[in-house]
DNA sequence: TCCAAACGAGAGCACTGCTCTCCCCAAACC
DNA sequence: GGTTTGGGGAGAGCAGTGCTCTCGTTTGGA
């Protein structure tokens, strides 16, 4: 509190020193992730690699829950820019080529860094819950995509799709939240169509990334998972 | 090897009480991983509760890993009774509500046993793979289930579902090995779109479970899970 | 220049999984 | 019934974990 108040940014030495150390130790939980798995991540041993002691890490890093938290919400940035960048090369007309360059770059985001999916989007970690102060944010940058993608197709309309089933009526009230906190216009049925959309999407990928089709039972998986992107992309009208 | 060898199930007295003791051990470590999680889930609180010293526990367990694997089992023989019972009272002939029956099934169970599910369905234990001899059988039963609602409404001939998006030729040997392991005639598109009416399932129940929809967002999430079985039963061309 | 803050090291506590040894007693065999 | 054998419990111990506390040292800023 004392001196070095105001705005930060100001990059004194010291800050500069402790943002890189910061940057090591993430860099290396990342890595530690990746071979190790979540529930193996010690902080001890990022300590080693780093060629501190364990309690000196603790200046840096709370608690092994908040190198958790710090983990992913660079997961969180990675996956969104990773969507973004997908996103760049699809004209903002292309519905259904957003929507399909939106999975594959899940998938295939997903595929090159299992551990972290698994950290945002597998079981939760026992007795870790992320503070949704920190990680709702770019928690939520694939959604707002998808989003946008039904959104753009909606006010151009060229939403093809059957208004049935019709969303129960007690949906409206929460379907109605939705709409206002995003700021969109896409009616009912179309919004329940997405989060449906948004569901099995990461379901399909969570099937592939976690094993559940079975131990090496799908020689060609890239194939059955762009079939289903081109049904989903049905399931929400676009073409 | 010596004595009592043959056919067990003659029920000796010591064969008995081990029995007991490993039902004690599934019951205590069901307890924690439902109060703690999955990484919280601990031998030697087993043996505690069990009022046992830790070492002696592994007269019974190889190791934790193997509990888990005992779990995991159980996990599965519970949600496949679930989903069993849930299916006993619909006639068989009525395979959209069988399919229906299931989803529900599925969720009701995941909802009310969070952390099994998670064992399951989540991200693997970092660490930990179940070995697939002892964890397949029960854990495809609920895939099973779903398969034999298509297969039955084909037979029936009351499949009404568009052939396109067509699966890409790659995946022709892929469904006609899923084709031939479960003894099903149903043809390539519907197979295909069983799978992502599986995937999807588990994808909204996961996202629900998880929490991936956001802290408390939904005030009734059983309306938009009714919405999305109706979908779901839809792509597959149920009515 | 001097002080306070930042920082690293080390010891220590309580916990974990797992191994090994010791030993008792009940079950199994004659 | 007596003998033996092995199942099973207890305890110590090793290596690892998260986390805390204390103790010096370094160093940046006034």
């Amino acid at each position: 509190m004392a001196t070095m108040t105001g705005m930060s940014d100001a990059l004194t030495p010291r800050a500069r020193a402790r943002e890189q150390t910061m940057r090591d130790i993430v860099r290396i939980g990342r890595t530690h992730l990746a071979t190790e798995g979540a529930a193996a991540l010690s902080l001890r041993a990022v300590a080693r690699d780093l060629g501190l002691v364990s309690s000196a890490v603790y200046r840096y890093v709370a608690s092994r829950d908040e190198l958790l938290t710090l983990l992913v919400v660079d997961g969180y940035d990675e996956l969104g820019d990773a969507v973004d960048t997908a996103l760049a090369g699809v004209e903002r007309s292309d519905h259904a080529g957003r929507l399909v360059a939106i999975g594959r770059a899940v998938r295939a985001w997903a595929l090159a860094e299992p551990a972290t999916y698994a950290l945002l989007f597998g079981s939760p970690v026992p007795g870790y819950v992320a503070p949704a102060e920190r990680t709702t944010g770019p928690g939520t940058r694939v959604v707002t995509r998808l989003v946008e993608v039904w959104e753009d197709a909606w006010l151009a309309g060229v939403v093809a799709v059957d208004d049935r089933p019709t969303p129960a009526p007690g949906l409206a009230e929460d379907l109605a939240r939705i709409r206002r906190e995003l700021a969109i216009t896409a009616p009912d049925h179309l919004i329940a169509r997405g989060v449906l959309v948004w569901a099995a999407l990461f379901g399909c990928v969570s099937f592939e990334v976690f094993g559940q089709y079975g131990a090496g039972t799908l020689s060609r998986p890239e194939d059955l998972f762009e079939h289903h992107l081109a049904v989903l992309v049905g399931t929400v009208g676009l073409r």
